[in-house]
DNA sequence: GTCTATACAAAGATAGAC
DNA sequence: GTCTATCTTTGTATAGAC
């Protein structure tokens, strides 16, 4: 994780953190101040209110996982099976951890309640996802590394949900084999030679 | 849906359905006491803090659900497809609806900003469902109606996530066909032959 | 760009009349 | 059991000095 020294970059980093462990609607200004170092006022000269900084935290974060996950489409090397591994990497991260889940993720649990620029940056993320997910089943059907036999769309959105199930439900039981087994079976499921 | 004329239960059902919409820490008194018709006083007159609604809300919705589920297993009629297709049931519904999720489904979403009391309550709604799917798992593969290769309870806990988060994504995306999809992945996974 | 000081609204909760 | 009135804290946001 790259630590970052400017300080509208910092409030990002302490702000989506606070988001991922607790939500939108209970952090504060005063929260993040303090995991920054610096004083309420401070972030409002960075982010004019808090519906602006909780979608720049999004937009950044949807715009890492975009730039990462087009690298890995675009590079030959890799195969379906490994952009798909690759793609399963943060999700087990954040399955390791005691509170941690996906920013989005945790958006969605109050989703009507977040400010609407919020909500449709959430919105872009999860269809991204989808759509990434689905082209990678393809090719990975064409080129022999999975089988399945229902729509990819629906694989795609099924791969989705489960992985964000499983990390809202590994920390609210505190067990930490949901996203293990989560993998797992949807490598199972999707007859994963690898 | 039975309407209560009992202000107690009435200030339950709309707490309920707010948290269902929004979440608990984006609706107050207020938002409560203007849903039931009465002054916020008056809740706290049968709730004395946030926290023990909230708590009450969990273990009213976690008991009708176990009294539920409790029944449909103890019913010698019912077969473990019967089973199965009645848990997806509220599901189903809720994905019909623009802005309802599962009630600890979006708590999941805000589970360290919950009060301890609450989190205990929505720990258990989960660890309660995973046990009762393992079980009719079991019981569907014994009889020869399910044909799955994993552990019952790896498959009850990836049931329970795909179901949580297909419920989330959906109200993010505006896509209701996630349920309708995730049930149809789960049953084909189970070999379901009913 | 960061601070102190402050405004203003809304939150959870209490006191006490009816 | 419900209300009006009030307390206290915390929230987002602004003004203006440094």
């Amino acid at each position: 994780m790259k630590v970052n020294h400017n300080t509208a970059e910092r409030i990002l980093d302490i702000a989506q953190e606070l988001i991922q462990r607790r939500g939108y609607n209970a952090i504060s200004f005063t929260d993040i101040a303090d995991g920054v170092g610096i004083k309420k006022p401070s972030i409002v000269h960075h982010y004019p209110s808090k519906a602006a900084l909780g979608k720049a935290v999004v937009k950044r974060y949807r715009e890492t996982f975009a730039s990462a996950l087009n690298s890995i489409a675009n590079d030959p090397e890799k195969t379906a099976f490994e952009a798909f591994d690759f793609y399963c990497t943060p999700y087990l991260d954040y399955g390791k951890t005691r509170d941690m889940v996906c920013l989005c993720g945790a958006l969605a649990g109050e989703f009507t309640a977040l400010p609407k620029s919020v909500q449709k940056e959430v919105s872009q993320f999860f269809e991204a996802h989808i759509s990434w997910l689905q082209m990678i089943l393809e090719r990975g059907k064409n080129s022999g590394e999975f089988r399945f036999s229902e729509a990819s769309h629906a694989m795609a959105m099924h791969i989705l949900d489960s992985l964000q199930g499983a990390l809202i439900v590994k920390r609210a039981t505190g067990n930490f084999e949901h996203l293990d087994k989560t993998i797992e079976l949807l490598k199972e499921k999707l007859c994963v030679v690898g």
